[in-house]
DNA sequence: TTGACATGCAACCATTTAGTTGCATATAAG
DNA sequence: CTTATATGCAACTAAATGGTTGCATGTCAA
């Protein structure tokens, strides 16, 4: 696998968590909240948020500036519009005909 | 989490990983395959190869008829059209202002 | 009918992952 | 200076995940 695809691969694996997907959606709401704030009812320990968010970072989702003793994190949807051109725009090319071949298939199935 | 969400989630972690990406691009490139065709060069046995089959029928991404002793697979590219409508297009819309913030706190990191 | 072929099912194993607790460090405020 | 606040780091645990082996079942072909 080469370097763009562990790219993607990271960014999916990411993607992958519910709970991530709700930081990121925290951020999506208001941008640039400290680590504290992305804490706020979560039902889990800061610790675990921290983790989230280092994962989400690796992946390039968000990116964090410290500002005194809080750390911002700031939104980077680049990695998310990439996933949308390169790959999931590669199978709507197939989108229809995909559906006339299963047609197809459910088809003969009742013969 | 609503059931909605919830098939979200299971399609995203279904993409979570290389190989079940590899086999949905394998449909890709031809639809229709058996079971036994999907498992060829993917150096891992036929019983791993079925449970990511299954992970990804689980999450709709492909569907399955039987022929015979045979086993067909076919792409449903529907729910990936899903989540680039639904989820990526809503952070498309955030794009430019989170280049903008997070350009922001960057300069006056600099300060 | 018998054997070969395609797939299904279940138990098991190793690693990764999501979360925790406990403690350390750095900065702001009085 | 001292204390409270915000975050960092490391060890540990439980559960999920990706993979295996072994055996069972169903279907085609001679």
């Amino acid at each position: 696998m080469d370097t763009e695809n562990e790219a993607v691969d990271g960014i999916f694996r990411a993607l992958a968590d519910e709970s991530r997907r709700a930081l990121l959606d925290t951020l999506f709401a208001r941008n640039g909240q400290t680590l504290g704030e992305l804490c706020e009812g979560r039902g889990m320990t800061r610790q675990a948020v921290t983790k989230h968010l280092g994962i989400l970072e690796s992946a390039n989702l968000i990116a964090s500036v410290k500002r005194g003793r809080e750390k911002l994190h700031y939104l980077n949807p680049a990695p998310i519009h990439e996933i949308g051109e390169r790959w999931i725009s590669k199978y709507e090319r197939a989108r229809l005909e995909a559906l006339f071949d299963l047609k197809k298939a459910l088809e003969s199935d009742n013969d």
